[in-house]
DNA sequence: GTGATATAAATACGCTTGTACTAATACAGT
DNA sequence: ACTGTATTAGTACAAGCGTATTTATATCAC
């Protein structure tokens, strides 16, 4: 028998490699050829693992909306204004690590509009972030904390606009909005729908 | 003397070309060639009104932001809750046309992301916007619309990221987040913001 | 008409790309 | 130690790329 390799080890690597090269380059230099060299490995050998381009670029994809779901799924259950902060703090890019993981993120979004296989990463994770933001919200709502007069299903789009938003903003104007206002901008947002914490009962 | 040619013109026809092909085959496609077949005109032809292919992708993202800054000019004053909401509209791809261009703007915002040249549009456009936004909400606050309690520049950036989570929901998730739900969304913020315009004054 | 010249088209060069194929390597079971 | 095979490396090929250069075209001043 012959060498024994860990295959999904193995891809993670590459796709590991895969972030390094969009980060630093961009979608368009994630050749076989680069994402080769950068992880160390030969084309050849990259070959075994990823047969085409599309298969590598989608497997990064997904593997970066398992990240996003891992550290979704780590917050544990709190009051729901916290729970919704932390849901804040798992996807806006607060540090460099997670800042390079949204710019790359943002690179293949790009892509997926035009290439069918990214997309179905993008969908799932979507999917998911709003169902898990409205269950929240409809939880609010049934204790008193959100306002009747609001619809949860929207304010869910919206708050998850807010930190969308905030993100783009964190990655493309760095130098004007820092993580602290990016956090300031959902704690305020946060008081818009279930008021400010700190004070009377209203 | 040769023909005489409209410099400009064409420069814009070749823009929206790119446009076409970015939106169709995504920005990696866009090579000089096949944005010259789009066209009609040969590569030849092309390199006299861009010598370079950054030059185009360059003048292309130009151009859509000098789009999106004639519509935010064309919004004539009227009270500040109307003109947010004129701003919202101007911004968020409610129509089939303005969506082709959001989808172009982000393929391009994500390539300027390792393309310095592709960069200055991008913050020129970015700071123009929050410089008008916080005017507005300043404006709103001198006249008692918006509570003393607010920041105004931080609320410029919070209605800014709304508008730009909308706008990607809008064309990442278009079959979920319709126009409708865009502006509801935009309403809503406006209400917390400005307070319910049709009630009377608390 | 004629000629000067901006524009258009065509061709070519060197490079990178995605993918395929082939030969060498190295390790598990006997 | 031997053998078979998963793995690795290396090479090859056709296609597409950005760009340069060269030739042909068409129009305006005279």
């Amino acid at each position: 028998m012959p060498k024994a390799v860990d295959h999904e080890a193995r891809r993670r690597e590459l796709a590991e490699a895969v972030w390094r090269v969009i980060s630093t380059d961009g979608v368009h230099r994630a050749s076989v050829r680069a994402v080769a060299a950068e992880s160390g490995w030969s084309t050849g050998s990259l070959r075994h693992y990823f047969p085409t381009q599309d298969s590598l670029l989608a497997f990064a994809m997904e593997l970066l909306a398992d990240k996003a779901r891992a550290r979704l799924q780590a917050i544990d259950d709190q009051d729901n204004r916290t729970v919704l902060r932390r849901i804040a703090e798992a996807l806006l890019p607060l540090t460099t690590e997670h800042r390079i993981e949204v710019e790359v993120w943002l690179a293949l979004l790009a892509r997926a509009q035009v290439d069918p296989g990214l997309q179905r990463a993008e969908r799932d994770n979507r999917e998911a972030l709003l169902s898990v933001l409205s269950g929240v919200l409809w939880r609010a709502t049934a204790h008193g904390e959100l306002s009747e007069s609001r619809n949860p299903d929207l304010e869910a789009v919206r708050y998850l606009a807010v930190i969308d938003g905030m993100t783009l903003a964190c990655v493309f104007y760095a130098e004007r909005i820092s993580a602290e206002v990016a956090l300031a901008a959902i704690d305020r947002h946060l008081d818009d729908l279930l008021g400010v914490p700190s004070t009377l009962p209203a």
